[in-house]
DNA sequence: CCTTTTGTTCTATCAACATAGAACAATGAA
DNA sequence: TTCATTGTTCTATGTTGATAGAACAAAAGG
């Protein structure tokens, strides 16, 4: 596994990509998913779906600056950055978790 | 030209078509510089784009919810739906609209 | 009627991206 | 060391969607 990872700083992170990650199905159950759970490893998300389906969304939201993920042991675990999220662009991951479905689907 | 456009109601418009409409650069100009103007028709903001490809753009936002478009003789004004918007997804838009750029790309 | 302007619809093409299997890497435990 | 667990990386495949040309449609004016 990468030792480390990348995760943009604030200032870094730019609205399209943001926006972009946010807008698949996938990543949203994630987003809703960790907003509840505040913290989560990718396994403990699958929902059917394979690893490297997850972890590329994992992936995304972290290069979109979305989530931080933190080793630990074998384990790698995601929270949102919301705090970082809520400075550099008020009010948008608010009016988006507002709208948290529901349930993280199952695959199909 | 079709006689009339489909305009969801606003409690059909839902936050993941709306983030699939948002998150694109073109789209995101759309929105950006209809915000400045308040009202524009397609061949206003073509900035050497083809107009296929503008329509296209404008009926992702109409159907998406975001935009309203009014026939008026041969020019079809656009606005933005920024009321029903606030009240469906509070504080959404205007999280999106304070980091509108600077300007309107033009192509390339 | 003919022409111009505006914008849509049709169609094709191309690129970006989600999905997913397989191999690999890293940690911890037996 | 050996094995299991976790997650990444590589690679391929398939689908979605943006781009754009061409034909079409509707309105207004001459």
């Amino acid at each position: 596994m990468a030792a480390l990872y990348h995760h943009p700083a604030p200032e870094d992170i730019t609205l399209l990509p943001l926006l972009r990650a946010v807008a698949d199905p996938v990543r949203l159950g994630i987003i809703c998913h960790l907003h509840g759970l505040k913290e989560a490893n990718c396994t403990t998300l699958l929902r059917g779906r394979p690893k490297s389906s997850m972890s590329h969304h994992f992936q995304v939201l972290r290069e979109a600056g979305i989530l931080h993920t933190r080793v630990e042991g074998v384990q790698h675990r995601n929270t949102l950055r919301l705090d970082v999220l809520e400075d550099r662009f008020p009010g948008l991951m608010a009016s988006i978790l507002r709208e948290c479905p529901t349930e993280f689907p199952e695959k199909d």
